[in-house]
DNA sequence: CCCAGTAAGATTGTATACGAGATTACAAAA
DNA sequence: TTTTGTAATCTCGTATACAATCTTACTGGG
């Protein structure tokens, strides 16, 4: 009954038409932005008449995102929105840099004056989102600065891994954030786009380190069983109980 | 007890149980052992026949190897086993080759001897497998070498996207081959595990580069259209006609 | 003889039905 | 009150039916 078209709550993004690219499309986004917190359960039923399609499409849509690593599907007991265990957290934070660095050198090696203008655009985006209080658009678009370098790099494997490690990440940050800073801060992307602009990739390179540690030194990665409550550690087998939790 | 995994005719490997995990390593391991050329169609029909199983479990198997670029799935038209471009293999070996350089790294820091032990195994297999002219059997084993590899990294993130490019790789092999000399050789691959066993990593992480320098060099990527016959240059058009082939 | 247009056939896209397994609720006993 | 066993319910896993689209074959015209 209810379409697609009426409901959207967000302009899609420019890549897909077809219905299970939008599916799929609108929970990533709305993990990007942390509005689905790690460990919520995805019913495939539910999603299906949210979005007004059968169960196969939804299923398509959680496969997709369950081998992106953003979503993980136990059998017979249905997708959940991943929640990345401090070890995980670790291997996805090492793997990120390999290929932020290698990103990295590769925009700055394939910087067009149309992709500077793209980021550019971005970075003021995500500057007002912030600026204006949209915390979750904020986070979204800081994700998606990475994700256009990537793009800038002009290598579309990397593209990919790209867009799997950064989504990884912003369900780190939902898990083991401390305090309330701005992630990922606009200043710090206004630095990168300058540096790539410079032409020089070794402070490319560098200033991108720097960026990491800032992003990787708000967690708490420490102590795992610390400050975070029962219901986070054991997110994988936690079980829902309507009343107590957030 | 040489060689375990070799006395079944299906080799199905640790990892699965499920159905389409069954599938998907099946159609895996043929396209790594260049049994299924590039450009080849998958119906799903004929191979839910073949496996004895549903559409269903052949869709999602063929979904998860479209979300790897191993395979290709045009909509209403099916799926096929990936013709990647000269451009595209450009990018997959830009790509590759950070992957394998963080990931040889990351293996000499986290070496064990068990993975060690592991590792000589797999390079004995793949010798005797060349030396009795199993080559498509070679051609895999060389394969799950560098997958190995990203194992005793101890990186998960890493180790998918090492499986995607290593297969893409196969893939591009496959098609950019020049002449018939053996593929990533064992050779090669000892002097590789000696330098990982030498605890080295500058001179594991040259190994490595020097590695995938002749790999590259043995395909020609130069001219698109020259040595390959029609078939293969367009692969993501050609239809097929018994008859006429090979 | 070759090409174009149309119709029949085949293949994929989507929805749904049914069975299997898991979760939840309830009841009974300690 | 707490715990444990069992039953009812709900969700997922798989197969299959039907619709949409593409492919192929055939026929008619140039």
């Amino acid at each position: 009954m209810s379409s697609l078209s009426q409901l959207e709550p967000r302009p899609v993004k420019s890549s897909s038409n077809t219905q299970d690219d939008i599916v799929y499309e609108h929970i990533f986004d709305a993990i990007l932005e942390q509005r689905l917190a790690p460990g919520t359960k995805l019913s495939e039923e539910a999603l299906g008449e949210i979005f007004g399609v059968s169960r196969t499409i939804i299923r398509r849509a959680l496969l997709r995102l369950s081998h992106e690593q953003v979503v993980s599907i136990r059998p017979n007991r249905g997708a959940v929105v991943a929640a990345p265990s401090v070890e995980e957290a670790r291997q996805i934070f090492a793997a990120r840099r390999v290929v932020e660095l290698a990103v990295i050198e590769l925009a700055v090696k394939h910087a067009t004056p149309e992709g500077l203008q793209r980021i550019r655009t971005m970075v003021q985006e995500e500057h007002d989102a912030f600026a204006r209080g949209d915390r979750g658009k904020g986070i979204r678009l800081s994700g998606e600065f990475h994700l256009e370098l990537a793009h800038m790099a002009n290598n579309t494997p990397l593209l990919n891994f790209q867009r799997s490690v950064v989504s990884q990440t912003s369900l780190i940050i939902a898990q083991y954030e401390v305090g309330h800073q701005a992630h990922c801060s606009f200043n710090e992307h206004d630095a990168l786009l300058k540096a790539i602009e410079s032409g020089d990739p070794a402070q490319a390179v560098a200033m991108m380190t720097e960026h990491l540690d800032h992003i990787e030194g708000k967690l708490n990665l420490d102590n795992e069983s610390a400050s975070t409550d029962l219901h986070v550690v054991f997110s994988g087998v936690v079980k829902k109980k309507p009343g107590r939790s957030r």
